[in-house]
DNA sequence: GTGAAAGCGCTAACAA
DNA sequence: TTGTTAGCGCTTTCAC
């Protein structure tokens, strides 16, 4: 068996509260029987049990991570930054991957709660007032990340709709005439939470807007490479096509290639992530980055915050920057 | 507060006991009073405290995942392929990053066993004999992958040794007469666990031995790319550079693009692992596959066949393929 | 079939 | 300064 705080209090023949004083620095207790109760808490390899104090104190010093999955880029080096953060702050971290299924997310979250989770992290498909309403009923503080829920909720993002916007901006400065926007998440607007691609959308919208363009194809749905290839792109109209991700942008450029169309010559192409493996494929696409490291950090740092001192350390949305690469 | 097993007790008018029984589906309770305290449960919306049961089953049904960290692709992949099996059978998963770094590898492995977790899935960097005792007098199981350990260790993962050499056979089938070796990890050989890249090494060892190629040049460590551009490259006597990862093989293939080199023209290169990004890049890099979801969700359910049923469910090596690309 | 009581390992309030 | 006691919410044994 495990060594507890019984055998402890046994060996130095103290009681346990003795040895909890001694072990957690709580004052009331000389130096000496600390001392005591500390080096044969030491030779016994004591290890305390946090299952147990977690019971009692109703904290357990874990922090629950709600994600769609890891396959995308950033979420992996998201995931990466919490997980790093939260331990150097003393926290552990469960993952939970959603799929993307908005019924799986609710399980997620409940199975968090009856673990006793002091935060959690939410990337999430669902939205609405019902789900706003569990949420708050938790009474465990939640950070939402990404896809926006309400304003009752602390959320860590960037401007992304100010961000689409600036990209369009520089895309437009190239002299594109002709514009296609990619973002297959928008066929489940209204089903499900896609207020990161929605937003996105709406920096488009507002973007094209101020510079005298044809009205943009919008290709939403699974299909998109499908109407990408139909579409007739020609030299003296240069098109622009401008993806919510990069992931996109690069199935378009893989698409673009194998139909010969040249890149930037004929159509260009733009991102938005800046994912790391970028550097590998050319030509150079151009995205937008933003802080992702900083976003996991921010998140866990606000809601230790909370857990601790009561309250979230709100965090401004934070930067973007256009990567000017070559494909646009 | 949450409703516990009291307050239906009390609702119901019986004991804490009779509630145990009605809603964990024990013996011994009339199908009246269970369906009394079921329909008391869902009613006033009860949701089990995990932590109070973890502490008297001794049980948390959580496993914890010891990984270097997400920036590989594959890690990430297999992450989330741990994550899903995990929570299909029922199991919570802690993520703890090592960042590669032996003591901290030590801690997290610490705090997981503090945390009462069931299980372990442990990628690790220590290795020994003193890790080998640690590890056996934990009382907790442990299934190791890639970087094998001791084989009082269940492990999981492919053979590494064979892989390598059927990819360098596969280089030497087309006719290349000079080979480089690239493998930065080889750098820690005896301080850190690299068995997976010692493995690939002696693989590319033994593969190089059957073909009569002069004497690689072997690039352990950081500066790999240096003394790569360094090199004599040149048409008449081609040289095959072999990787131990893909990523490396990425640094390589831009490297020799930068410098001029045309691939796999002058120099071929072979890659390892077959990350997802693959697809993107140009020229395809030829490389070795293996199941790296079927590793994860092995790890698990051989994991959980020993906590539930108290043995491991013997993982034989898995397969792996060599998949043509256009980069040798 | 059901209730009462003990206890998992720890913390915290109150006595001494 | 230290010991004692009473839980945290649940499971489990043993009476009845």
């Amino acid at each position: 068996m495990r060594t507890t705080i019984k055998d402890i209090a046994a060996a130095c023949h103290v009681s346990a509260g003795t040895v909890d004083r001694a072990l957690n620095n709580r004052p009331g207790i000389s130096e000496k029987t600390r001392k005591k109760v500390l080096d044969a808490a030491a030779e016994m390899n004591y290890q305390p049990d946090f299952t147990a104090r977690s019971l009692v104190m109703g904290r357990t010093l874990t922090l629950g991570v709600v994600l769609f999955d890891l396959y995308n880029r950033s979420f992996a080096q998201l995931m990466n930054a919490i997980e790093k953060r939260a331990r150097e702050l003393g926290y552990f971290v469960y993952i939970t991957l959603t799929d993307k299924n908005a019924q799986n997310e609710r399980t997620c979250i409940d199975y968090l709660i009856n673990r006793k989770v002091d935060g959690i992290i939410l990337f999430s498909v669902n939205k609405g007032k019902e789900f706003e309403t569990y949420l708050n009923k938790l009474h465990t503080p939640v950070v939402t990340i990404f896809n926006y829920i309400s304003s009752d909720l602390e959320y860590i993002g960037i401007q992304e709709r100010q961000a689409m916007k600036d990209a369009v901006d520089y895309v437009a400065s190239k002299r594109y005439s002709r514009f296609i926007y990619v973002s297959p998440p928008l066929a489940y607007s209204g089903k499900s939470n896609i207020y990161t691609q929605e937003e996105r959308f709406q920096g488009f919208l507002e973007g094209i807007q101020g510079h005298k363009a044809a009205d943009p194809l919008v290709l939403k749905g699974a299909d998109y490479l499908e109407k990408l290839m139909a579409y007739p792109f020609n030299k003296a109209e240069k098109t622009a096509v401008v993806c919510s991700t990069d992931l996109y942008a690069l199935e378009v450029m893989n698409t673009l290639k194998g139909i010969g169309i040249a890149i930037p010559g004929e159509a260009g192409v733009m991102g938005f992530d800046d994912i790391d493996m970028l550097k590998y494929i050319s030509p150079r696409l151009t995205t937008v980055k933003y802080p992702i490291v900083q976003i996991g950090e921010k998140a866990v740092e606000s809601l230790v915050h909370k857990i601790e001192q009561g309250a979230f350390k709100s965090v401004p949305l934070l930067g973007h920057e256009i990567i000017k690469g070559e494909s646009i």
